[in-house]
DNA sequence: ACCTGAACACCGTTCAAGT
DNA sequence: ACCTGAACACCGTTCAAGT
């Protein structure tokens, strides 16, 4: 049974996650310890340690918090029928993980270790399954002009929120390594290097 | 002076580069420990360290040995004026990469050790650089057809380079999270997905 | 229940001593 | 010069004791 009400656990938690991304955001996940992250809190290893198990489920609970709500406004708009194309779900996929306010390093710091971890893999697997259904709804309308049956209409969109992640990845990945890029330059150098 | 020949020094530094992988492979960047990979080379400790400084330098001797002799082979192609396409450019990187024997999993961890370590971000920057150059190369006689002015062919050359590096770090990035896909169905979905 | 901080196990790196 | 392996510093996690 809990002392402290729902809210107040919630809010620690939040506490924690959000001292940890200042830590994080300057030091790397590697050169983070636990030591740094009870400094920039203000708390003492057991209290971090009874609000998650280890470090991975605080990475973890980061991803999850800052990314999941966003999610969800992504789909709403697919549900809804209107007709966006691919490089426009592209585009707001990547405000949407921008608005987050993690850097395109930590994300990919936070994709090698979690498939350097079983546990956190399973719950990369839970998060990318869960942006593959949004990305999925938001494409059909637009499936829906290119295939003829319900089936053709549901596996094009399919395939095509697979490869929308895989540009997102991309960008994320690219701009990690060689810096910034604006979305615009990147969407404009696609059409121009696929069109035959 | 080198008591031992350079060729002696060099096998033994892709001795343990090679035990290294093996216990990579298995159990994660993260997770392996250099006394893993001691007993699986069967040296000691400070052999390990009479060779390699750190644990950063063995991962980045790592992704260079395997790496660097076939990026000069992308490279090639360009000079020798043989026009490919952007997607013909992407597969050969895709096979290129493929042919290290590194899984996508194991790539991406190196991204995130690089990125979170000041050293290893230089070396990254650096083969990337490389990477990017080749790229330019090869992608030189088909910019040619596309642009007019000299500087025009190699600022398109240069552009689509790095639009080609983020299709592939994407098609990595996703089949490491979401399992294996064949390059043709990403090439396809891609044009699919761009056209207007 | 939540929190404290000392204690423990483990890991990367160093280094005196050997060949 | 290359190698050995014990020693050291540090870090993630645990846990007995406090509120």
């Amino acid at each position: 049974m809990p002392r402290v009400s729902k809210e107040y656990r919630e809010a620690r938690r939040d506490e924690i996650a959000r001292a940890a991304v200042r830590v994080l955001e300057r030091k790397g996940v590697r050169e983070t310890s636990i030591a740094d992250i009870v400094d920039e809190s203000g708390l003492s290893t057991g209290a971090i340690y009874s609000h998650f198990t280890n470090k991975a489920e605080l990475a973890q609970y980061i991803v999850g918090r800052f990314l999941f709500p966003r999610i969800d406004e992504l789909e709403a708009g697919g549900s809804r029928g209107i007709m966006l194309t691919p490089a426009d779900v592209l585009g707001r996929m990547l405000s949407t993980i921008r608005d987050t306010g993690l850097s395109p390093a930590l994300v990919v710091q936070f994709w090698g270790e979690a498939l350097g971890d079983p546990a956190m893999h399973a719950q990369l697997v839970d998060t990318a399954s869960h942006l593959l259904r949004a990305l999925t709804a938001a494409l059909t309308p637009w499936a829906g002009r290119r295939a003829g049956s319900t089936e053709e209409v549901a596996a094009l969109a399919r395939s095509t929120a697979r490869t929308v992640a895989s540009l997102a990845q991309g960008y994320i990945a690219n701009t990690a390594v060689f810096g910034p890029r604006a979305v615009e330059d990147y969407v404009a150098s696609l059409t121009a290097a696929l069109e035959p």
